[in-house]
DNA sequence: CGGACGCTATTTGTATACAATAACGGTTTG
DNA sequence: CAAACCGTTATTGTATACAAATAGCGTCCG
């Protein structure tokens, strides 16, 4: 994207998780055109791609609000990026070549140098993690694919995530990469599937746990 | 969408389907909007739209283009579709209401009125059957996987897929349907996904035949 | 003759002014 | 007192003018 429309996109993005407004608050363009610095035109793109990611949402009328995650859209939401890594997992079983899986394992490597740290690296360990997954999208080559999870890993709810992992949890992921890895170099689709699937799901299980129960408004609530 | 953006993005549309334009054409947003009769504004956004869909891909300098789809990325697309669409009937098979299974009945009853023309209404069976798939869709209650799908079936092979069925293909279209209103009335999801697995996976094969063997480009040309 | 440079024309990106539409509030009327 | 109507204000949608970036082409220099 263009300089203007990115930067906008950037800074409205990083304005709804800063937790500076509330779900199901309204926002104009106006406003977010004074935020961002930028013109209404622009803004529009990118609360266009915002509503994509369905972290805006308009009304009826085409008013513009902050999204309200449910904790049943977040699951659903887990469910299918679970759905469509696993099946990004088997095609990539089957063309990563062996130069790619090497460089799986050297990011896998920066990953697990990030939790041996003291505190743990976080902010490196996602950013790894990220790139690990990312590169397994990629070798799966297919564009709507990527488009598709793109979308579903932008989603706020997976930044939010991490911050409650345990040492146990980051060093589990590191275990799972591992393995995956070891399915991609004995070219197992079914296995790499299998690693996928438990991988997202335990993940799924880890944020469950620090949202609590069951019910109510689990999104961008800072609580 | 609003007026004008919403009239340039079906007269883009039908003309891309239109066969007026060869894959990987270039095209600009000023022919666009003469072509719309509206200005740039509108087209940008519409053009937006259609490149979500990949009817549209845009060169590394942001130039515009007629994609071209290969054999490949419209397996893809139906592989893509079907895992979806078959998490969507699982879903549905677990929150239909016993009104909503009538309207379904309904609808697939209409198909089969539009089958038993002579000779089928095909245009009418591609209405009942869009209308089938929306409503189960819809009831799965999941706004993500409802975008996804949309755009999925909003490409263009879908259209010119049916044009290939044989009289049998129709009815066994139909046989689907009752059989997946069945698993529904009998709030089975397993055997829900499994019905809709097998009827978009023969519709795949149905496509497949229609354009022969693997290799080439089998998107929108017209031959 | 080949390749690199720079000019021009084309195309996309952004700002702004204006038009259309929807929400709000006050008033009127049954 | 409630509900519908109308004018005002707020908000989104569209057109247009202009700025930035890019491609195409001719020329100049080796």
């Amino acid at each position: 994207m263009s300089r203007a429309s990115e930067l906008a996109y950037a800074k409205i993005r990083a304005h709804l998780l800063s937790g500076a407004v509330q779900p199901n608050e309204q926002l104009t363009e106006d406003q977010l055109a004074q935020i961002t610095g930028v013109s209404r035109t622009p803004v529009r793109e990118a609360v266009r791609r915002l509503e994509d990611e369905l972290l805006l949402v308009r009304s009826d009328t085409k008013r513009l609000f902050v999204a309200d995650w449910s904790r049943d859209d977040i699951e659903e939401m887990f469910a299918l990026r679970q759905m469509l890594e696993c099946h990004a997992a088997e095609r990539a079983a089957r063309r990563l070549s062996r130069a790619k899986i090497t460089q799986l394992e050297a990011v896998n490597h920066a990953l697990k140098d990030a939790i041996a740290q003291t505190p743990p690296d976080v902010a490196r360990f996602l950013e790894a993690n990220r790139c690990f997954h990312e590169a397994i999208v990629d070798a799966a080559d297919s564009p709507r694919l990527g488009q598709m999870l793109g979308r579903l890993v932008e989603a706020p709810v997976v930044l939010r995530t991490a911050r409650t992992y345990s040492l146990e949890d980051l060093k589990q992921s590191a275990r799972d990469h591992d393995e995956l890895i070891a399915a991609f170099a004995a070219r197992d689709p079914d296995w790499a599937r299998a690693v996928m699937g438990s991988h997202l799901r335990r993940a799924f299980h880890t944020f469950a746990k620090s949202v609590g129960p069951k019910g109510g408004s689990a999104g961008l609530d800072q609580t």
